[in-house]
RNA sequence: GGAGGGGUGCCCGAGUGGUUAAAGGGAGCAGACUGUAAAUCUGCCGGCGAAUGCCUACAGAGGUUCGAAUCCUCUUCCCUCCA
């Protein structure tokens, strides 16, 4: 555990949107340090997506932070929870989840959260474990501690009471189910994105309904997707999943908009906040050209996620496929067999549709047409071209930029 | 239970009988530019075909018509109002 009081409140702080209430951390703090009684931090999931992206790690990274200065993690799978689905932010009721699918999707969720949580200081648990349990009595029994007017003085639940959007009685459960959670573990800080702030204030007020010290909320700013504009997340196609390979999450990341670099490295890294600040002047002032702090962030990212070499590889590949605009290392092979090729020629269009490099053959055409299709670096121009199958084993046959399939001609 | 509105391409959304493979936007893709897979500009953006062409498509089924996303009938799903 981290002795210094101040250092340990000043970790947890950054980066954080909103700490409710501070004087509560601290004296929770203070006192974890004296009793050298780790908090339990409480951080719940809901497996509705499979895969985690940079958006989730956001609030993974804060509970890192406690891990590190020697709290305990509680993660809770929403396996329970994601039945309703949380309604937080949604202007319509979510799809329910098959049992199934929500099991598939913890185990993922786990895999790709242990990329960024320490293990062995983390506690893993299911909300089905109680919230299973629970009898209509017990349900009447928790519904009857909160109204409706308090549940419509949420903003989503406001909008749709007022523009007549359906709201299901299911939907006003699962903040008091999310609340119950806290109750169940007896969380002392529980974790969020902004969006959750109502439901973790749930849980304050049922752990003191039900005679317990109320949890701190601390909830973590959104992160915008790879657009600049919404909030990443994976429906929308604008995010970098944690499970994606190095050079994807190279190149997406150097793919983002200049004006939110700085956020990305507010929230995703753990450098000091004078450092992130000092590039950002630098930007400003135009000493630092964005593509370096990109690179940089790219890889300090892609280090965690992965390793220091992995970072490495994947900015040298960046490099040698944008820069140099050379294929890279592995590149996908297309088998081609002579004895399926009569008169041993092929057409540049079959041969693009062939090996999965366009979806149809008009699309082939179109690209050609456009210049962007590139044999063994020379463009081709003519759709209708054919090749002699000898001249073409070993040759990159490249589609755009970032796509390449490596010909190889067999008997 | 009653009354009404609606379901259009990956998404949003215009289109109320022919000129509609269907406006516009977004996403996506390609090209130019760039120390960037940023920004910007240009082009493409259902499938097959060398093609004047053919096929598939406007919730589903059927019908009217020379011709239907557009009109009619039934089915289905969604929404609103009244109770």
């Amino acid at each position: 555990m981290e002795k210094d009081f101040k250092r340990q409140i000043e970790i947890i702080e950054s980066g954080t949107e909103d700490v409710l209430t501070k004087e509560e951390l601290e004296s929770r703090v203070k006192k974890a340090i004296i009793e050298n009684k780790p908090l339990k931090v409480k951080l719940g999931l809901d497996p509705t997506a499979p895969d985690i992206h940079l958006g989730h790690a956001v609030v993974l990274n804060k509970l890192r932070q406690f891990q590190e200065l020697g709290h305990k993690a509680i993660l809770i799978i929403g396996d329970y929870t994601s039945r309703i689905g949380d309604p937080s932010g949604r202007s319509t009721l979510r799809p329910k989840l098959s049992e199934d699918v929500i099991e598939k999707n913890s185990k993922t969720y786990m895999e790709q959260a242990f990329k960024i949580l320490i293990p062995e200081k983390t506690e893993v648990v299911k909300n089905s474990n109680w919230l299973h349990h629970l009898k209509f009595e017990d349900i009447l029994n928790l519904t009857s501690r909160f109204t409706v007017a308090r549940m419509l003085e949420r903003e989503d639940f406001k909008k749709r009471y007022k523009s007549n959007t359906p709201i299901a009685i299911m939907e006003f459960l699962y903040p008091i189910m999310q609340a119950y959670d806290s109750v169940a573990v007896k969380a002392d800080v529980e974790l969020g994105g902004t969006d959750q702030k109502f439901n973790l204030l749930m849980g304050r007020e049922l752990q003191k309904e039900l005679g317990q010290e109320p949890q701190i909320a601390i909830t973590m700013p959104i992160l915008v997707g790879t657009d600049g504009v919404e909030k990443m997340s994976k429906s929308l196609g604008n995010y970098i999943g944690v499970y994606e390979p190095p050079g994807e999450i190279f190149g997406k990341i150097m793919s983002i908009p200049d004006n939110i670099i700085i956020d990305y490295f507010r929230l995703l890294t753990t450098l000091d906040y004078k450092d992130i600040e000092a590039m950002n002047d630098d930007m400003e002032k135009g000493v630092l050209n964005p593509s370096i702090a990109k690179r940089r962030l790219a890889k300090i990212i892609i280090e965690r996620l992965y390793s220091k070499e992995e970072a490495i590889k994947a900015e040298e590949e960046f490099d040698l496929i944008f820069k140099k605009k050379e294929a890279p290392e592995k590149v996908e092979e297309y088998v081609i067999k002579q004895s399926d090729t009569p008169g041993k020629k092929i057409g540049i269009v079959e041969l693009l549709y062939n090996s999965g490099l366009v979806s149809s053959k008009g699309e082939a055409r179109r690209l050609i047409v456009q210049g962007g299709i590139k044999v063994d670096d020379k463009k081709v121009s003519d759709p209708d071209g054919k090749f002699n199958l000898d001249d073409l084993n070993n040759k990159i046959l490249k589609r755009g930029k970032r796509f390449f399939r490596k010909i190889i001609v067999k008997e």
